[in-house]
RNA sequence: GCGGGUGUAACUCAGUUGGUAGAGUGUCAGCUUCCCAAGCUGAAUGUCGCGGGUUCGAGUCCCGUCUCCCGCUCCA
């Protein structure tokens, strides 16, 4: 990673803070690992991406928005598959620091090892006063099994084994290095009522896409909506990630933008392709750098649980390629999961086919937070003048947290209250500011620093005409416009 | 979670062998200023990440803890 890049991410955190895009959570008590909180300015940025996400995805025919609770009933993310592929026991190997998943470290093993492993757990059993008799009387086969599953689910029966020096790592060869196993959950966990019951347990949505799914049958209903179409939903997630990292990039918190499109099994690959191109050309619609994106399909053997087939829209960070949405073929996975689960039926009834079948679903699933960085990133620039380096955010007008801001040219002669009331009057419309202290000059920069598109000067002009000045971000140029006008040349500017 | 680094004013940082904190930028007020960080005058702001310990005395030494950064690991 180069240096100079690395320096712009600290630059942009920096400014983050400084201007109120981004806050450290709790940053008066030193702040909780991997969790943001969003200043005035990033609040319009954010919901300025979710408004343009919102557009793209909902004003259409064939996609309906959604809203559901982040709290849900627990058997959704045993039906989801969450439960069992969310907790792994992992353990370090002191020696080398290599980390495993037990599971992955069991299979490992070659049989020698393994039957040396089931001997042990025999004896182990027979020393807790069971029966491993009883256990050494069964097939090879089978104590291998159950002597493994003791191993990977059972901290006291691994620590044992590691003990005796029965546990080799894979990497470095050392017997009898590894710390104690700990379960890595990565949903968090809180209770339904006051009572910390076991039976009140129920997790954070670790993705916002099951509330969809659970609300299949609801929203087609609701609608009269027909197979193929989509739902969409924004709302916050929560992984409990061993590591965060990367500013905003890797956070226990963040929020999602998913919409799940529902189509006749066999016509999804077609679909798929179709969601994914539209997905990468909203980016480069709001502004973003086409060669900073890049599509990430992957592997076969690396998919998740779900899917079929999926790509990762890619955006070139200061720290490297790094995921901001994924588009899934998450074929019929979770709705004959749900129905299976539910015990409810989730088949759709084809009309014009006169076919039942359970859809497949592609999933578009974005990252707001991710999204909001890498349009952060990717609008930041130093631009070298003359004598001078100005910092200038270059985002999309509609992106951009404030529309315009009100400059007059000097506090005299009036203009300051032209400028109020002009500012007052645009704030009907859009979110602008008024600053008229200081030089011009330093004001525009400023407005450079965080991103307002157009700066309008009130100067001794307007007092004969009524017009006033539009000096563009970017090119810094200037254009006189009517104070009537403005609110057109504004909307004009931001429709774009 | 492991290893390395880091934490001093809003930001970027300085702080000499331990003697109770400074600079630049920014912010605010005033003057000046008819278009791109101008100038002048003045002002505010820190229990030096947090908690212990050593010491007559700790920003400076020791221990613990937390944050952030880098690497490893993880990333359904």
């Amino acid at each position: 990673m180069a240096k100079n890049q690395q320096n712009t991410l600290e630059k942009i955190v920096s400014l983050s803070k400084r201007r109120g895009f981004v806050f450290q959570s709790s940053e008066i008590y030193s702040g909780l690992n991997g969790c943001w909180d969003y200043g005035p300015l990033g609040v319009e940025l954010l919901r300025n991406v979710k408004d343009a996400w919102w557009k793209a995805m909902t004003y259409r025919e064939d996609v309906e928005g959604l809203d559901a609770s982040i709290l849900m009933h627990p058997r959704v993310w045993e039906a989801s598959g969450h439960v069992e592929n969310f907790t792994d026991p992992m353990v370090d190997c002191k020696q080398c620091k290599s980390r495993y998943r037990l599971d992955v470290l069991y299979e490992s093993y070659n049989e020698k090892r393994r039957k040396k492993i089931a001997d042990a757990y025999a004896v182990l059993l027979t020393d807790k006063g069971e029966d491993g008799e009883a256990f050494k009387a069964q097939p090879r086969e089978q104590q291998l099994e159950v002597a493994g599953d003791a191993l990977v689910d059972h901290a006291e029966v691994f620590n044992a084994m590691n003990e005796k020096e029965l546990l080799v790592c894979a990497n470095c060869g050392s017997t009898g290095s590894f710390t104690v196993p700990r379960k890595f959950n990565l949903m968090f966990k809180t209770f339904v009522g006051p009572v910390e019951d076991s039976n009140a347990v129920v997790f954070l949505r670790p993705e916002t896409a099951q509330g969809i799914f659970v609300n299949f049958g609801n929203v087609s209903q609701a609608t009269r909506q027909k197979v193929p179409f989509g739902i969409a939903q924004i709302g916050k997630a929560f992984r409990n990630e061993i590591n965060t990292k990367n500013f905003l990039f890797r956070t226990r918190e963040f929020e999602q933008m998913e919409m799940q499109f529902f189509v006749k099994p066999g016509t999804d690959d077609e679909w798929y392709e179709q969601w994914r191109d539209m997905r990468l050309q909203w980016f480069i619609d709001h502004g973003m750098k086409k060669e900073k994106l890049r599509m990430h399909p992957h592997a076969d053997d690396k998919l998740a649980h779900y899917a079929k087939a999926a790509v990762d829209i890619e955006y070139e960070f200061p720290f490297g390629w790094g995921e901001i949405e994924g588009i899934h073929n998450r074929t019929d996975f979770d709705l004959r999961r749900h129905q299976e689960f539910s015990g409810k039926g989730l088949e759709y009834f084809d009309q014009e086919s006169q076919e039942k079948y359970i859809p497949y679903v592609i999933e578009t699933s974005a990252g707001a937070s991710r999204s909001l960085m890498a349009f952060l990133v990717d609008a930041y620039e130093e631009e070298e003048l003359e004598k001078e380096t100005r910092t200038v955010l270059r985002f999309h007008p509609k992106l951009a947290p404030f529309k315009a801001a009100v400059l007059p040219l000097v506090k005299r002669d009036g203009m300051d209250e032209i400028g109020m009331k002009l500012y007052r009057d645009l704030q009907k419309d859009f979110k602008v500011f008024y600053d008229d202290s200081g030089s011009v000059g330093r004001r525009y920069r400023r407005q450079d620093e965080i991103g307002t598109p157009f700066g309008i000067t009130v100067d001794s002009e307007t007092l004969e005409d009524q017009t006033v000045t539009v000096r563009d971000r970017d090119s810094m140029q200037q254009e006189r416009v009517s104070m009537d006008a403005l609110r057109g040349y504004l909307s004009d500017k931001l429709s774009v």
